[in-house]
RNA sequence: GGUAAGGUGGCAGAACGGUUAUGCGUGGGCCUGCAAAGCCUAUACAAGGGGGUUCGACUCCCUCUCUUACCUCCA
């Protein structure tokens, strides 16, 4: 079946680019209104680090946004948590490989929910789907893909005719590069192993021996599990491309023979100093820590800031501009609050209706529209950065009424949700007492005893409390704390 | 060496065969009791080099060059 005509983006049409065809490939051209994402996650033997973060909150938005558009997004992320790593750092600890895991896991969950990070419909392990993995195992070796060596169960890739397709590599260069370390059990130095033999801990029976699975048998086997034979959407780093995905398809399309994965988004890498950021080059920089430094909000529009695809640098420039978009961002929040509980009417009021801010309409179809276009979220953000600046002149000319701040409220609230921005919550017991601070100074102000009202609003900023005066009136902003803003 | 993705103003970054976003930074001005926020304005008509197609290219084609990633575990 052609998968479409060309037309490729009517109305409300999705596409994502496809790293195996190259090509841009339409979503809700298939008529379908729900879709199917496989999620490679992390490996649970440290902390995850600002690229896992990145890769995690693009699908986060990519799913937010299939949502926002009526198309429900059914979402599985693995956690690999059999491996060498582990069970190496495992070892080093004096603990079981399960504990390690387990730990991570739950930092993992964590420091996401921090992220806002929505929650995936299941989080397979692989320890959990042995089974599984043994019964895909099967299938390959009953179908002559696959075979019993001396250290392990491989897989044959000269079974496999279109191995390569998705990297772009041919096998025969694959096999004069070589640099793979010779198994002399393996018939090919490019056969990958699905099964590992091997007594020691962490170890299942299997009915070729004891041992452990492959790192990439489990996606195919989850995957297939979980979301069928053919998903929508597989995703996951850049560097996963090969071998990982390279080698889900071999297994996954020689056991069914048609085709696993209709889309593959691939995620461009963060980097540090223009070098990716990895273990080896000990330029790791953990999402906890930037958590302390940063924040969420941050975070998450540093990731958006540009072309999913792409590398973004991790540096203090760009992470200072994500900082200055979001404060603009929280100020508008703050810039709505107060014109929506101004309700005299003279500060510019009017219907509820959303084209009283120039633009409104148009910048949340420019939303819609950048984020259809193969999720060009730098897009989506300017144009919620135009509504945003739009507003806060409002505000600033006091011609911010309550009917238009419903109206850009409604929304900036709508695609701050999708971009999974939050303002943090102040309570009412501290809005209360922060409005009678502000009155109170305003008292003074108007008795022209202008060192005691600077007092007081020196008082405010320390606990994070900004004021913008306007006229007799004063609107309050609680930023958020970040921890990059103490050290100038 | 092979494969892939890229080279746009001080920085970050889009779109588009003709009209060159946007944000940040920096300078100047306005507003303000002073600030902050906001506004105006300047920096800015920028596209790695060379060919080609075209009435016209940043955008398409060729070539060279440079960068990064992958080819071993990696989001």
């Amino acid at each position: 079946m052609a998968a479409d005509g060309g037309s490729g983006r009517g109305a409300g049409g999705i596409t994502i680019h496809d790293t195996l065809s190259g090509k841009r490939s339409s979503l809700s051209g298939q008529g379908t209104n729900a879709v199917s994402i496989y999620l490679c996650g992390v490996t649970v033997y440290d902390d995850a680090h600002i690229g896992h973060a990145r890769t995690i909150i693009t699908f986060d938005v990519l799913r937010r946004h299939l949502e926002g558009r009526g198309i429900r997004a059914t979402m599985v992320q693995n956690f690999t948590d059999v491996d060498d790593k582990i069970i190496a750092r495992a070892r080093d600890e004096g603990i079981q490989a399960s504990e390690l895991g387990e730990r991570y896991i739950r930092r993992y969950h964590e420091e996401f929910e921090r992220l806002n990070v929505l929650k995936a419909d299941s989080y397979p392990r692989a320890t959990e789907h042995i089974p599984d993995i043994i019964g895909f195992i099967g299938d390959l070796i009953g179908g002559g893909a696959a075979y019993v060596a001396k250290n392990g169960v491989y897989f044959a890739v000269s079974e496999f005719a279109q191995y390569g397709k998705l990297s772009g590599k041919k096998t025969d260069q694959l096999r004069s590069g070589a640099r793979i370390e010779v198994d002399e059990a393996k018939r090919d130095p490019l056969d990958f192993a699905l099964w590992k033999f091997d007594s020691g801990h962490p170890s299942w029976d299997s009915p070729w021996g004891a041992g452990r699975p492959g790192w990439h048998i489990e996606c195919s086997a989850m995957s297939t599990k979980y979301l069928g034979d053919c998903i929508d959407i597989h995703g996951g780093g850049r560097d996963l491309i090969f071998p990982h995905h390279e080698n889900e398809i071999a297994q996954s399309e020689t056991r069914t023979g048609s085709m696993f994965a209709r889309i593959w988004m691939h995620v461009g890498m963060v980097t540090i100093g223009g070098e990716k950021m990895s273990k080896s080059l000990g330029n790791i920089r953990s999402v906890r820590r930037a958590l302390e430094d940063w924040g969420p909000n941050v975070i998450r529009l540093f990731c958006l800031s540009g072309h999913y695809s792409k590398p973004v640098d991790y540096s203090d420039e760009n992470l200072r501009e994500s900082l200055a978009r979001w404060r603009q961002i929280e100020a508008c929040h703050y810039e709505l609050m107060h014109a929506a509980r101004n309700t005299d009417g003279k500060n510019g009021g009017g219907p509820a209706c959303g084209a009283n801010i120039p633009g409104l309409v148009d910048a949340g179809d420019r939303f819609d529209a950048a984020l259809d276009d193969d999720l060009n979220t730098h897009l989506a953000v300017s144009a919620v950065m135009d509504v945003v600046s739009d507003t806060n002149a409002l505000a600033a000319d006091c011609a911010l009424g309550p009917g238009r701040a419903a109206g850009a409220g409604a929304e900036l609230s709508r695609m701050s949700r999708i971009l999974g921005l939050r303002v943090p919550n102040v309570d009412p017991a501290e809005a209360a007492a922060i409005d009678s601070e502000v009155e109170a100074r305003n008292g003074l102000r108007r008795q022209g005893r202008y060192e005691e009202a600077d007092a007081a609003r020196d008082r405010l900023r320390a606990r994070h409390v900004e004021l913008f005066d306007r006229g007799d009136k004063t609107v309050w902003v609680k930023r958020e704390k970040i921890g990059a803003d103490a050290r100038s």
